[in-house]
DNA sequence: AAGTAGATTGAACGATCAATCAACTTTCGC
DNA sequence: GCGAAAGTTGATTGATCGTTCAATCTACTT
C-alpha cells in the first residue's frame, strides 16, 4: 500500500509507540520514552506529528492498516471453514495472553476505555478498528450460509463474538488465568451449536453432510 | 457497616477519587484536581493515603463495599424473576450509557485495562470486584433451579454475562451508539433462549408451568 | 487547665511532562 | 554543482506531576 512510502524513521516511532501504549497505555507513556526506545530526538518526532495527541492517530491508523494482514489472512490461511475461522480467531487472543503473561490484550480495547471519550479523532478511529473487525467476521459468518438461522442478523453476531473477546480478555488480565476468557468462549461455542442445531433443523437444500456441531477441541473446564 | 467510622474528609477523598477515576482514568487525574474538587489539602490526603497508588486502593476497596447496596440490591428489589433480574442489571448499566452519553460505562472495567499490569494490590481488588459481581449473579442463575440445564455451569455463565456487559459497554462507548450493546445482550437472550427451552425439554419434575421464553421487553434494533 | 494525638494547612520541592526552536546535515530536483 | 526542501539534533522551556513537611489548629484525656 502506502507503506512503501513511509519514511523509515516515522515508520519507527509509529511502531514503537504503538507497542508502548500497548503495553503501558497512553498516557502512563511518556514521550520521552518513545524517543529513547525508538532512538529518535524530539525534533524528529515532532517534525512528523504536531504532537501526543496526533501521534495516537498515526496508531491507531496504523492498526487499521494492519489489522486484516496480521489478524484476518493468517487465520484465512490455516482455517477453511467459515465458523472454525471465528474460534481461530479468538484462540489467537487466547495465545497472546498466555504469550505476554495476562498483560496484554487488545490494543484497541485499552485504548477505547482509556482515550474514547476525549479526542473525537481518536474515537472515530477505534470505532473503526471494531467496525473492520466486525465486518471481517460478518463477512465469515455470511460464508456460513444456512448452516446459520436465518433469523440471526450476521453483524449483530459478529459484535458479539467481539464482546466475548474484548470482555473475556479483560476477564483475564484482571484474574491472571485463562478460566475466564476460556469460560466465555465456551458459552459463545454453546451458542454456536444451539445456532447451527436450530438451521439443521429447518433446512431447504443440501440433505446430506449433516455435520455434528462443536468439533473442535472444547478448552477444558475447571482451572 | 464500617461506614459510619470513616471519617468525612476521607470520604469525601474517596468519594471524588472514585468518581475521578471513574471519569477520566487513574493516569488522566491529578492529585491536584481531586484535591481542589474534594476541597482538601494535600498533607490531608497524604495523612490518610501514603500516595496516589494507595488512593487507588482505597476507591477499589470502596467499590468493593457500595457494588450490592447500590447495583444488586436495588434489581433485587425491583425484579423477582432470577433470570429477569441478570437482564434488569444489563438494563442498568444501559441506562448508565445513556444518562452519561456514553461517557462512562464500568468503573471497574476502565481501571481494570488501565492499571491491572502493575500494582499487584490494584490488580487483586480488581478481581475481587469482578469475582463478587460474578458470584451474585451466580446466584441469582442458581436461584433458577432446573429452567437452565443441568449441564450447564452456573458460575461460567455469570462469568459470560458480565463478558457481554463489559464488551457490549466498550463498544457503545466507541461508537456512542447503543446498537452494539443492544445488539450484544440480544445475542445473549437468544442464547438464554436456547437454554430454557433445552432445559424443558428434558424436564423431571414439574410438570405445569411450562413458561414461554423471552417474555421481557428486548431491546429495539435499530437505533 | 495542661497535655497530647490527630487532623489540617499550604508553600515548596525535585522530577518529569509535552513541546519548542535555532542550528545543522542530508537528500533531491534542476 | 547549486539551491531549496526535508530531515535531524538536543539543549531548553514552562507547566504540571506526585510528594513533603514544618507549622497550626482541633478535640479529647487527665
Amino acid at each position: 500500500m502506502e507503506n512503501t512510502e513511509l519514511h523509515p524513521t516515522k515508520a519507527r516511532i509509529l511502531e514503537t509507540a504503538a507497542r508502548l501504549f500497548f503495553e503501558q497505555g497512553f498516557h502512563a507513556t511518556g514521550v520521552s520514552t518513545i524517543l529513547r526506545e525508538a532512538g529518535v530526538n524530539s525534533g524528529s518526532l515532532y517534525h512528523y506529528f504536531p504532537g501526543k495527541d496526533e501521534l495516537l492517530v498515526g496508531v491507531l491508523e496504523h492498526y487499521i492498516r494492519i489489522m486484516r494482514p496480521i489478524l484476518m489472512e493468517p487465520v484465512e490461511a490455516v482455517v477453511e471453514d467459515p465458523i472454525g475461522r471465528v474460534f481461530k480467531l479468538l484462540e489467537r487472543y487466547r495465545e497472546g495472553l498466555v504469550a505476554f503473561d495476562f498483560r496484554l490484550g487488545c490494543p484497541i480495547g485499552n485504548l477505547a476505555l482509556e482515550v474514547a471519550d476525549d479526542h473525537a479523532e481518536a474515537r472515530r478511529l477505534i470505532n473503526q478498528n471494531f467496525s473492520n473487525w466486525i465486518d471481517a467476521v460478518r463477512d465469515w459468518l455470511a460464508a456460513a450460509g444456512d448452516r446459520l438461522p436465518a433469523r440471526v442478523d450476521r453483524r449483530q453476531l459478529a459484535s458479539f463474538i467481539l464482546t466475548t473477546m474484548e470482555g473475556g480478555i479483560m476477564q483475564s488480565r484482571a484474574a491472571r488465568s485463562l478460566d475466564p476468557f476460556d469460560a466465555s468462549v465456551a458459552q459463545l461455542r454453546a451458542y454456536f451449536d444451539a445456532l447451527q442445531a436450530e438451521a439443521a433443523g429447518s433446512q431447504t437444500t443440501s440433505p446430506s453432510h449433516s455435520c455434528s456441531p462443536s468439533d473442535s477441541a472444547a478448552p477444558t473446564r475447571g482451572r
